[in-house]
DNA sequence: TTGTATGCGTTATCAG
DNA sequence: CTGATAACGCATACAA
């Protein structure tokens, strides 16, 4: 591979005939410059066909120009779509998004212990990753603002859903289709990822069973690690029940999908015998015919994105009315698909 | 937001007691500083929590020490498998990610134009992206290292999967199973992301049939966009023909949850009436029981960014055998699930 | 083995 | 409006 020699403020300067001050200023577009001289400038680098070299410029400003996306799994569908929609915005704000994937237990404890990030990135953005108080002040101390999709974590912007708004709408769609007998399949902590995700939404499964005069039956309520296969064999579970649920309500769609896998397999239909009621419109869950509550997730991820961007000063985009607060709550929507239906008759 | 001044290696080299050459020195562990030095170095950078800049390292150096990595779909499967592979090696490179979405094609040809990597990144990796002759240009105008993953580009190094074998295997599978009408599902080129790999695809597909002494039926080949819903919609088509096939060959899985999706909407077994095999193994497709040939995508990111790192002339990983070529074909297996199964008596 | 001095390519502060 | 010039924080020949 051929080592290019860059060229360099100097070689514009010279070719254009001014100092490297004005060429800089050119090239920043400040408004002392003359138009004349502007011009000359802006051909010599077009010319040259020259570029800022960012790590010079971030030197003498002080500033990185690049924005952490600290995420627990970038190959996951929700993460993905994070990913997504913060890139969209730092693209267009002239950030680098610089990516740190660090799911398993080691990475994050390397990630924590060398922090990659300090004097490195502009500001934070975590995804789903509510973190220890070591972690949270660790964090701090790499003194750049941050912001963290999915979660809430004390003194810091969020962008989420409302979480028991959102658990509340789908178990009323469910009580509105004669269901009494609910069970939930909700995520298991593990060590790596603390999701109280999981736990507020059993909290609002909870809540709301009793809101209906409900028993909850703790035999209804399974947790597994998260994963594509857990939803199916907790389902089996379910199903292997003395008195099974009509309607299963899952954490997620990814658990969703493992439901009703399972019922498929056990030859039991679905709606006609049980309901099945996700949480995301994953990509998949039109094809699966899954009843879900939408969350717009890469908009959670670009929204997230924008704040960093007002908190860096940097005006790029088109100011979201609502980011004003600590807090952004993204709406989400029941999507009725066919994996709902009447309560068969008990 | 405090700003906390940082610490510079000046503040460390007072505080040991020596100079900031010597400092450089110790914290790159070069081997000419006396043991009683480093320590006391190692020490004072300790006690202050210093962290080099980065940046400052960078400018320096004349390497930015970052690995851009342009792909098309971030919030795809495919893509979020090869970013989390490149991720893990490069992080224990030291190398930042710098992630480049440009699906689109606004964004794409913004990004050839301003050419964001410029003079920001020592290599790229790009994903699935073939590029035209003067995106290639471009790239190449970087002076940098690149390597790409799921195809070919001329004299760029590649990480692949032999697309000839994996479809021949497939389609032995369907074969040996007694089909001999055999329908292909694969993806129309549309304006952002040119797949050479559907070609190949098909056309290894065609070759399966002719060397199988089976005449090739055009209505059976059906090219649809790249989406989890078309996949439903080709089969619906398929299924709607006089003649309709016994086997349906999605290009990838994510088309093939469509055709199952479709088969089990008409009323139709799988696989008594009709088998579907798919490409990938997705997480979902377990879940699905899918019969598909599994790519090893995350380490296909992997062996990529392993591959830079060499270039780089960084020694930071085991080196992979067959790194050398200039193509490193990763195999792939057939994987046999519920969806295959012998062909209905004709 | 250690220190000095110069360069890396910008930005920003001053004079002019 | 423009041009010197001093940071920015580190790496590295070169000296000592």
């Amino acid at each position: 591979m051929i080592q290019i020699p860059h060229v360099s403020m100097e070689d514009v300067a010279r070719r254009a005939g001014v100092s490297i001050a004005t060429v800089s200023r050119t090239l920043r577009d400040q408004a002392n410059v003359a138009e004349e001289t502007r011009r000359r400038v802006l051909r010599a680098a077009e010319e040259l066909s020259y570029v800022v070299s960012p790590i010079a410029s971030r030197l003498a400003t002080g500033r990185t120009g690049a924005v952490g996306v600290v995420i627990p799994y970038a190959s996951r569908w929700y993460f993905g779509q994070v990913i997504a929609g913060a890139e969209s915005v730092l693209r267009d704000c002239g950030l680098d998004l610089l990516l740190y994937n660090v799911g398993d237990q080691a990475a994050r404890k390397r990630f924590f212990e060398r922090q990659p990030l300090r004097r490195r990135v502009d500001a934070v953005l975590a995804v789903a990753m509510p973190f220890t108080d070591s972690e949270l002040s660790t964090l701090h101390g790499l003194g750049v603002p941050m912001t963290v999709v999915g979660f809430d974590s004390p003194g810091i912007p969020s962008v989420r859903i409302n979480e028991a708004a959102t658990i509340d709408r789908a178990m009323q769609h469910l009580f509105d289709l004669g269901h009494r007998r609910i069970a939930m399949i909700s995520t298991y902590a593990d060590q790596n990822v603390w999701l109280p995700v999981a736990h507020q939404r059993r909290t609002a499964y909870l809540a709301a069973l009793a809101e209906a005069g409900v028993e909850p039956d703790p035999q209804l309520v399974i947790s597994v690690p998260f994963s594509v296969g857990n939803g199916e064999r907790a389902t089996a579970a379910l199903l292997a029940l003395e008195d099974p649920p009509t309607a299963i309500f899952a954490e997620s769609d990814e658990l969703a999908f493992g439901a009703l896998t399972a019922l498929r397999r056990a030859g039991i239909g679905v709606p006609e015998s049980v309901s099945v009621l996700g949480v995301d419109d994953h990509d998949v869950s039109q094809l699966l015919d899954l009843t879900t509550m939408r969350q717009l997730v890469f908009q959670q991820g670009s929204l997230a994105a924008k704040i960093l961007a007002k908190a860096l000063g940097i005006d790029c985009v088109a100011p979201e009315p609502d980011t004003e607060s600590g807090t952004v709550l993204v709406p989400t929507t029941l999507i009725i698909r066919g994996s709902t239906g009447p309560a068969p008759h008990g």
